[in-house]
Order: structure tokens, then sequence, then C-alpha cells
DNA sequence: ATCAGATAGGTGAACGTTCACACCGGGCGG
DNA sequence: CCGCCCGGTGTGAACGTTCACCTATCTGAT
């Protein structure tokens, strides 16, 4: 058995259950109104002959959306991963199909490239890539398919009024939080080793994380140190914290993510410098390891799942209109205070 | 502009084109036979119309594959991850597309239900679970299409060439050389605090880590303590060790991902326990981070991404004869000695 | 002049579904 | 007893491609 001979179609169930295809069509998608006797017959004639439908073919003629794509920047970051199985677990549920497509900045992405990748025109999106190709692959399918594409991103409140196709936590608020935190301690300021935003480089792009920590310095009338942009990986954090371990007037450090926090706790050890005592370190997204380095890392709770269910949710809504618009309904930001942050030691 | 309005189709291009609808298909899939001038007026009336070729329906009628359904376990692991994006590259150097379809052992799987994640029947899969609703799958595509399904799990030699479709590291070896490590830095013998294996319970299916291990051990005629099994949370992990950290007797630990080393290291920290002074811990998987923990992680590297690059081209070469087997090309599984490891303090 | 062979292009069916509609018989209100 | 509606079913087209095959036209050799 097994042999790749072809799958049976609608076609063939019909005839070995003696009906027509489109009843076999109306037993397949739970139509009412089939005779209970018929359906049986059609059940039957569906296991003997092992029939499933084809999704393919369903959409083709269908139109029906059902599948959804995921533009994504790199998954190995906490952040893309989590929201993508919040994603995929909404789709599940709903017997949704998830492509995916990694969006590499190292491929040219000429704005062709970007929509080849959409299966078909108008094929529901969800975009989750704050680099530079995702920003511009935000920007094509907002031309091209509006009504069909869900972008995932950091946030203000006024930019989620002005954009009803954007999903996202306002991390800038988050950051604040922390900041003010750190500073009620009583550090004198609060330095800032910082991911690296949609345009590559620090200081151009949106960057509500270090916003939000600069303005909570500012309004507390501290110095605002310059930030130190690092990578996406824990290596060139490491790199790039360096001049921050090593000089003794920086008492705290707000982290982009829990990997820079992570290097910047091995960095600061190796420094010698002893960490809440000396330092005190914030991360942020509370990454799953986060709990269990040591000593454990202060940080800021995101629910990225969640977020990227609620995506899924706005996106059926925008594909259709019937469906209610979904009321964003996950947890704010929360900062989670462990081992890694006290009071500095002058105090 | 950007109105819902329908996509063009081949047969709108023709039109606009004043040529047929396979002289269109000739175009845009590149056949030489097009005169010149044809092919330019065909290619204006694309470019005019914003047409681009629907893949569900190239799909249906080409019977060409092109795409391929990941079915995946907790994708918040780093293997079935890092494999992932392996899976992605080498797919979207080709042009193909990837689904992905999470097995949550949570819901209910009949055979049915995981015959219904294929887009369609014959659908080129490639299934990287290793618990219970990953083993059923197999069994099922096994049975259904085997021609056109690759399974990425452990493998030892032999199983490895007993099946066609397989695709993995042997990490039993590799669990051997870290455990004739720790035995060599002069440890009596070594604990293994063990992730859950294919059956759920520690003790049935497959489990070559632990295999490696204990194999290992009795040749060494040391005692082969009961290995501890671990779920594959960080929390989990953190529970199980306790009993492990807390017995003075146990000298060095083997833990079946870095994820549990983590744990192992923080539940040795609390117990007051040098690392490694007082104990030894090796992980397994070389995860980013582990290069980042203080102190820095002994582990073993597994390249995941290579493993999953193969399994795509495995996959491309049983759906389609004419492409040649690839010959498993990944590096070996190698073991990284860094900070966690070393002789025990009693020698 | 004629014809084989290449070159350029067209025609119709097929892929596996769903959709819109037509059909048939029986129960029920008038 | 008639007509209507409704449950149950069938028919044909459509979705957007590719595939297999057919038809012109032009070339150059016989």
């Amino acid at each position: 058995m097994a042999q790749p001979k072809k799958a049976a179609s609608i076609w063939d169930v019909a005839r070995l259950a003696g009906v027509s295809h489109q009843t076999v069509s109306r037993v397949v998608n739970g139509s009412p109104r089939v005779a209970a006797a018929t359906r049986d017959k059609v059940l039957e004639a569906i296991a003997e002959l092992g029939y499933r439908p084809n999704r393919l073919a369903r959409s083709l003629a269908g139109g029906a959306a059902e599948s959804v794509t995921v533009l994504t920047a790199d998954t190995s970051l906490y952040g893309p991963e989590a929201a993508l199985r919040g994603i995929e677990k909404a789709a599940r549920a709903l017997d949704w199909s998830v492509q995916i497509s990694v969006l590499d900045p190292a491929d040219t992405h000429s704005d062709a490239d970007i929509i080849a990748r959409l299966p078909r025109a108008g094929e529901p999106t969800i975009i989750m890539a704050h680099d530079e190709p995702g920003m511009r692959a935000k920007q094509v399918l907002l031309d091209q398919q509006p009504h069909a594409m869900v972008a995932i991103g950091p946030y203000t409140a006024e930019e989620l009024a002005a954009s009803p196709w954007l999903v996202g936590m306002d991390d800038g608020k988050a950051a604040a939080e922390a900041t003010r935190y750190l500073l009620d301690l009583g550090h004198t300021t609060v330095h800032h080793l910082a991911i690296p935003t949609s345009t590559g480089t620090f200081g151009g792009g949106k960057a509500h994380r270090a916003e939000g920590w600069a303005r909570v310095l500012r309004e507390a009338g501290r110095p605002v140190p310059e930030p130190v942009p690092s990578g996406w990986t824990i290596a060139e954090a490491f790199k790039a914290v360096q001049p921050l371990v090593a000089d003794p007037e920086v008492t705290a450090i707000l982290c982009g993510n829990d990997h820079l926090a992570l290097a910047t706790l091995r960095a600061a050890h190796l420094a010698g410098r002893s960490v809440p005592g000396d330092l005190s370190i914030v991360g942020f997204d509370n990454t799953p390891f986060s709990a269990y380095t040591t000593p454990a890392l202060t940080t800021v709770n995101q629910d990225f799942e969640s977020v990227g269910r609620g995506a899924f949710e706005l996106l059926r809504h925008r594909v259709d209109g019937s469906i209610p618009r979904p009321v964003p309904g996950w947890p704010e930001p929360e900062l989670i205070v462990r081992e890694t942050s006290g009071p500095p030691s002058s105090s």
C-alpha cells in the first residue's frame, strides 16, 4: 500500500457514494440540508477512499482566505518568535493555515521581491519586522492591499489611533516606568544599551524604548547620556557595552532586551563590578531564561503571544468586515523586579 | 488606487496584449518560443495591470509542489526553531513557500487532525517533533505519503541507514563524548538531567542522549545513577534538579539542553554549591545565550540550522527523484568547553 | 515547385473545489 | 383540490493556471 497513487477527489467520493459531487461538498462542509442516510453513505465513501479536501482548490474556487502569510524578521529574536506563536495558535484554532516568510536584510529586496512573497494577490498578511526591509514591506502592502494587512510594532496611543492596521504595545511607557523605578532607587541617571531601530542606525526611525527612557530622565532633570547602540546579537551587545561597564560613574543600565541585559551582566562580572551592588541592570521582554540567570534579571514583561493573537483577530476583522473589531485585550507591559536592580552603592 | 478591485488574471493580460492566455503563460514562465515583439507587448500589459501569477492556481493545475509544510513541536525550543530557520532559508532560496503548523499536545490529535493540517494530499512535509503527537504524525505520514515526507530527529548510524526519510544528528555520540570528558576530568560518575522523550515519560521511546551517557558510564565501570526526568521548561527543570544539587555526592551533571543547564546553574548557586568547583555542569545545543551566562556554559554545539537545510534538500530529492540525494554535510556535534566544568574539588 | 522541419502561436481540457441556480417531490394552508 | 414553500439534490459555470496537442507561417533543401 501507500503507492503514490493519486489522491481521491470529491468526484471519486461522489461516484462511490452514488451522489453528485455537490452533495459530497455539502457533507464535507457540514451543510444541514443533507438527508441523514445520504450523509452516512458519503461519509462511508470518504472513509473508504481516505478522501481529504484539497485546500488549494478550495481557496481557488471559494475565494475564501483561510490562510495568512507572516512576513517576519529573524525568528531567532524572542519577540517575533513569541508573536508568531500567538498568530499560529489563533490561526490553528480557526483552522487557518499559516505561511511564514522571512525578510532577510541580506537579500536584495526590491518591492517586487516582497510582493512575490505573497502566495496570491490580496493574501492576508501580517508584518512583523522592525528593520528597514520590514518597513518597506509595510509600505508596499499598505499601498497594494491595505485591507488585507496588519503590522505588529511598538506604538504610542496616538499612532494606534491613526493606524487602524497597527497592533502593538506601548513599550515607550514601559521603558519610562523602568527608568523611573531606577531613578527612585537613587540612581543619578540611567544609561541605555539600545536595540537597533527600523532604520538600522540608532537615532533615526522609531525607538520608543529609547524615547520613553529619555523622556523620564529629562522630566526628572537628570543628565541624558548618549544611548549606546548595539546589534541584535548577544556578541554584539557584549562588545558594545564594554565602555559602559568599565565606567564607575555608570550605576544603572536599561537594556533594549534581555539578551543585551545578559551580555551586560556578563561584561559587568568580568569587569569586576558587582550586580546589583555596583551596577543595576534592567532588561526588556521577560525572555524565559531571564528568571534563571544569576542574579535573576529585573526586566519588563511583554506578552508578545497575546499581541500576535490580537494581530490575527484584527486581520480577520479587516479582511472580513462582518467580524467585529477586536479590542486590544492584552496585558500592559509590566516591570518585574528581580535581582539585578537595587540602590546605588554610594547612597 | 488600491481599491479592493479584483486582481488581474492571465486572461486579462491576454486580452490587453491581444494574445492568447497561453502565450502569456509562456512569457511568464520564460519559454523561449515567443517572439520578442510579442513578449514585449505581454510584458507591458503585465506591468500595466500589475499582474502576478496566482500560486494556488499554479499548483492546482501544474501539480507542481514548490511548497513545504513543516509540522513542528513548540517552536519556543531552540532546536526546532533553529531547524525551522534552516528550512525556511533553503526554501526561500528556491522560491518555495513554507507553511508552518504546530502540533500542540494539548489539542486532541486524531490521525485525521494531523492529516487535515496538510494543505493537500501529498503535500511535501517535514516533521520536527520528538514528542508523542509528533511520533504519531510521523507514522501517519509514513503510511500515507512516504515519498513526500522527511522527519528530523536524533539518529544513530543504523537508524539513518534504515530510514531514508530521516535526517538528524547522532546526539548519543555527543552525549557520550561529553560524559567521557567529565569522567576524564576525574569525576566518579556523571548524573543526567533528561529532556522528555518521544513517549512523554522518561524511559520509553528514543533517548539517545541518555543512552550515550549511560553507555559510557557502563563501559567505564562506573555507577549509572537513575536519570532525573525534567520537562521542557526551565521552571520544571529547576524543580526537578533540586535533589541533585542538594546532594554533595553529585559532582557532575549532564543536562539534556542548555535551558536545563541554566536552571541547574541557578539551583546550584542557590544551594550554595560553586560551579565548577563543587559541581560541573554540561549543557546541550549551544543555545546563543550559553556563552554569556556566568559562568559560561560548557555545552555541545549542534548545527540545527544545517540539519534543517539538509532536511529540505532530502525532501526535494524524495519528491522529485531527479534531484540528487544530498549527502549529510553538516558538522558533527562538538563539545565546547567553557566555564561550568572542571575537576571535582575532592581530587 | 514541393515538402520536412522549425518557429510562433492558439485551442480545449484538466486540476478540485465552491457558487448560483434549477429541479423534484411532499406537506400544508387556503 | 390547488398552489406554495421547503427540504433534498443535481447541473453547470467559475476560480487561474498548466499541459497536451493542434495549426499556421516561414525557411531552406530537394
